[in-house]
DNA sequence: CGTTTTTATATCGCGCACGATTTATTATCG
DNA sequence: CGATAATAAATCGTGCGCGATATAAAAACG
């Protein structure tokens, strides 16, 4: 038992690393776009579904409107979306693709196809580690509340 | 392939969303030993080998100088270690452990029980799910570089 | 042996990410 | 209806995390 404070044994350890691999990977890719990572997860969220409130949006991203609210203005100085205050409730913002942000999907489409050819891995494979990782963090999140 | 596009399909946001849930599981117990997840991190590595010089920190954290040198200096600042200038080459700077830093480690020794608790998958399973995320982000790393 | 190159750390600017708080609006309750 | 509570964003302060650059020391080179 010497080694449950190693931190090649820490799940934590794996997860936190592979998160900014992946962000190694992406951002040279992103760049293109003009997007950082978090700003193109909002952007994917989007073209699911457009005009998303900042709530709505925080929790599909699992971000506080903290985080959101700024990136959000960044988007919008770079032209992808609008905010605007809804009209029924005026506390609430909703966020509606440009023009521009629409197009922007097409220069995105191919994004996903490199990361799974950096990953070396098959979509079967892909899709069951995937699956595993969301079933590990809907656990956590269980246990917080 | 329309879901190409979706982010439940997207294996970053798995990685992503997993990794600030465990922050998130992680954050009051580590409020208890007055360190952040990443410091909580460097504690553990240098529990394992003390007297790590910045870079070497760097390659097992897997994180830059730019991001060390502020997080070494408030670990230090908590007294918790100590940043030494190497005799030999000055350019260096070798990281040890305080005493207070040292006693740290038993306080510290029951946080991965916890989150294996919080996860809610026995030991063997989270082996498993554990390497498969290293070699996802050794592929990654090896396909940059 | 002096110049150039490499190496190790530090600094700076920017963008997350969150908790705590604030502000504005809507809902609820007596 | 008016006071109170609840809700949605925004703001603020702190700590990552990185790329680009700076600084200083050591190594390599002619």
């Amino acid at each position: 038992m010497q080694d449950q404070l190693k931190l090649d044994n820490f799940i934590c350890f794996a997860v936190y690393t592979a998160s900014h691999a992946l962000n190694r990977v992406y951002k040279p890719l992103l760049e293109t776009l003009g997007l950082t990572y978090p700003q193109y997860l909002a952007m994917v969220s989007l073209w699911e579904q457009d005009g998303q409130t900042v709530g709505g949006l925080g929790e599909k991203l699992f971000l506080e409107s903290s985080t959101l609210t700024p990136l959000l203005k960044r988007l919008e100085t770079a032209g992808y979306v609008r905010r605007e205050r809804s009209r029924e409730d005026e506390r609430v913002v909703v966020i509606r693709l440009s023009e521009e942000g629409i197009r922007l999907k097409e220069k995105a489409i191919g994004i996903p196809g490199c990361i799974a050819a950096a990953s070396g891995r098959d979509a079967v494979d892909l899709t069951r580690l995937q699956a595993e990782i969301v079933a590990l963090r809907e656990a956590l999140n269980r246990s917080v509340v």
